[in-house]
DNA sequence: GATAGTTACGCACGACGTAAGTATA
DNA sequence: TATACTTACGTCGTGCGTAACTATC
């Protein structure tokens, strides 16, 4: 009924093997839910992606434009984890922020609050600056 | 275990709709299993996605980061599909080819006969020409 | 007859829905 | 107390593996 990463990944590693044999073995299972895998991708896409021969598989052309594809969409997906990866590791740590004395009283104990509430894990530095000093502390890090 | 495009398509209509009822009720579903698939996905990204709160949810940086990553991934897919229609399409109908006498007997039986086995839809027009006119008729279709 | 792929069958994991529980404004 | 999300539990679908079958060189 729908495409399934795994399916992908199935299938780029067939092409890469070349034989259904090869294929699951690199994938750590047996030939018969590859196949079977293969032919619902095959079946949802309603096209032929791969000629099974005697002496292993072709890919159709058609077969060898979703290569490229499912390749992208798993290039994709790897990107996506190494950002949330980074984006976590941004969460951590120390954050140090600055203000000027008109605002001490108004937004900044409620963005404090909020943020706290949201990402418990940084530390928060807080200092009252001059304009002018904090625009030099700020460049500073 | 490993990240489902279920999943995606889950997380990018929670974000939408800011509350997990309104985004069950998009999909077609109940809260319950949205809920743990959303739980899911955090756990294998091993980071909060978004904080839960009593009046609906707000998506973290890394949520955020998501969220787009997520998207790209989905509409990739689509475009994979896409491209695989296209070229069923491209792989049916007619396939003109012209050659000349030279390579008559060696190379051309070959070529016929392994392509008629990848691609029996194609209907095959094989025309012997002399190369002038040859690359004339490849021009005009 | 050996190699490659598919079909048959049984099991187990995972997803969903209903119902009950918990928390926050 | 009402709204929003989570946990509990039972059912059903789907994926996997082993074994048997089919086809091609």
């Amino acid at each position: 009924m729908t495409i399934t990463l795994a399916q992908l990944r199935y299938f780029c590693e067939l092409a890469d093997a070349g034989t259904f044999g090869r294929a699951a073995a690199r994938l750590h299972m047996s030939q018969p839910p590859l196949s079977r895998q293969i032919a619902a991708l095959e079946a949802e896409l309603k096209t032929e992606l791969c000629v099974r021969g005697a002496k292993g598989i072709v890919l159709t052309p058609a077969g060898v434009q979703f290569l490229a594809d499912a390749r992208d969409v798993l290039r994709q997906m790897a990107r996506a984890r190494r950002n949330v990866a980074a984006a976590r590791a941004g969460e951590m740590g120390q954050l140090s922020i600055g203000f000027t004395m008109c605002a001490a009283y108004s937004v900044v104990p409620a963005l404090m609050r909020r943020y706290r509430d949201a990402f418990p894990q940084v530390q928060l530095k807080v200092r009252e600056m001059m304009p002018v000093v904090l625009d030099q502390a700020l460049r500073s890090g």
